[in-house]
DNA sequence: ATTACTAGGAATCGAGTAG
DNA sequence: TCTACTCGATTCCTAGTAA
């Protein structure tokens, strides 16, 4: 269905509204009319993009569910097309969560892949840093950096995501990773950090200190 | 085809070859071996990536014609996601061609697309500036910026292919519209520029002088 | 273990056409 | 004109296997 919703790009959905009818559409995908008119439909199904019928032709918004979409293809082919930045560091104040986190994290589902994949067992607890306000352009770019990709498991009762590991370097010295849910886009300026030590006993930190998270541009 | 392309992105292919299974891709893709299996033949007969098989996997490398497909539709979604570049200036040297821009963007098939999508009947010839190298970077940048698309046709004889419209400001004076080749990525360093009137009079130019091509960040 | 062929079932497409 | 339904044609998928 992203081939459709990459249809509408090209036509121009996103700034702001597009006019066209199922017709013009059909002939710039190549398809019929008949296929472009269900493409359509389906994509308001998914809740990609939002229509309004006129007599003549139909108006064609994307929703932010549909705009999600396509960020996340954009951000795939970043990574593919431009060269990897530099150096990236992000900074953000240790606090306590509610543990939930960390309850996640430590699911033998995800715990099997953090040894095979990432070379360490977890120590069972994460560091949470609260980022600064103006570190919140960068949180974005984090995105565009190589990243190790941890698979979606269920285990009977629930099921949980696929997660992304970035390689990090905390305050300059202590090897981690920032992880990531590839679902809900939520709580964007909160961290998660794993490590194979228990880092505020390592680096003698307590809630409220400074934290220097610096990206490396290799996953592994 | 695209979206197995993007398949291979995720799992890795643009940082020079990746080794994995058919049965791994399809596992990560959602689908059987066997259709995995099938659309790495498709992807190879298109030209778009290479494979080498060995005893246990397959090593896959995209081809120069394969990036080029990721690098369009990367451009595609960059003008989607990103805010649009606040201005692109492009300087290079006017030279005489052999005519043959001139030749294809005269046609009637293109000139009526241009009278109506641009709102005026180019002059009879086109103005063609040779970037200096220091602007290679910037002219890709081009090609995130908005644009007027203009289509393809055929005549009986052969084929033109679409072409897009970038408006632009010559000299900081004439408004015109710089005119590129959606197929054959062939001669970028050149600009080919169309206008309502004969530029070369209007501003004084002969063959050797100094140009600035102002890219608008509106297509009208 | 691999990859990839064949065959038949499932999903998708488009011509005709209704609303 | 539009959009979108039905239904036969076509494409695409996967199970079973060969190599």
């Amino acid at each position: 269905m992203f081939h459709t919703l990459f249809k509408l790009v090209e036509m121009g959905v996103h700034n702001g509204h597009v006019m066209f009818t199922t017709n013009q559409m059909a002939k710039s995908a190549g398809t019929s009319q008949q296929t472009a008119s269900r493409r359509l439909i389906e994509l308001e199904k998914l809740g990609l993009i939002t229509r309004l019928r006129t007599p003549d032709g139909e108006s064609i918004r994307l929703t932010e569910e549909g705009k999600r979409e396509l960020k996340t293809a954009y951000m795939t082919l970043k990574r593919a097309v431009e060269p990897p930045p530099k150096e990236l560091v992000l900074e953000g104040e240790l606090f306590s969560g509610l543990g939930e986190g960390a309850y996640y994290i430590h699911q033998p589902g995800y715990r099997e892949q953090f040894k095979k994949k990432l070379g360490y067992d977890p120590f069972p607890g994460t560091l949470n840093v609260r980022l600064g306000k103006r570190f919140f352009p960068e949180r974005t770019l984090l995105e565009a950096m190589p990243f190790t990709s941890i698979d979606g498991f269920r285990d009977g009762k629930r099921s949980y995501g696929p997660v992304r590991c970035y390689r990090v370097l905390i305050n300059g010295k202590a090897r981690a990773n920032v992880v990531t849910a590839l679902r809900s886009h939520y709580g964007e300026e909160i961290l998660e950090i794993i490590a194979p030590v228990n880092l505020r006993e390592k680096l003698g930190l307590k809630d409220g200190d400074r934290v220097f998270v610096r990206v490396s541009p290799s996953s592994q």
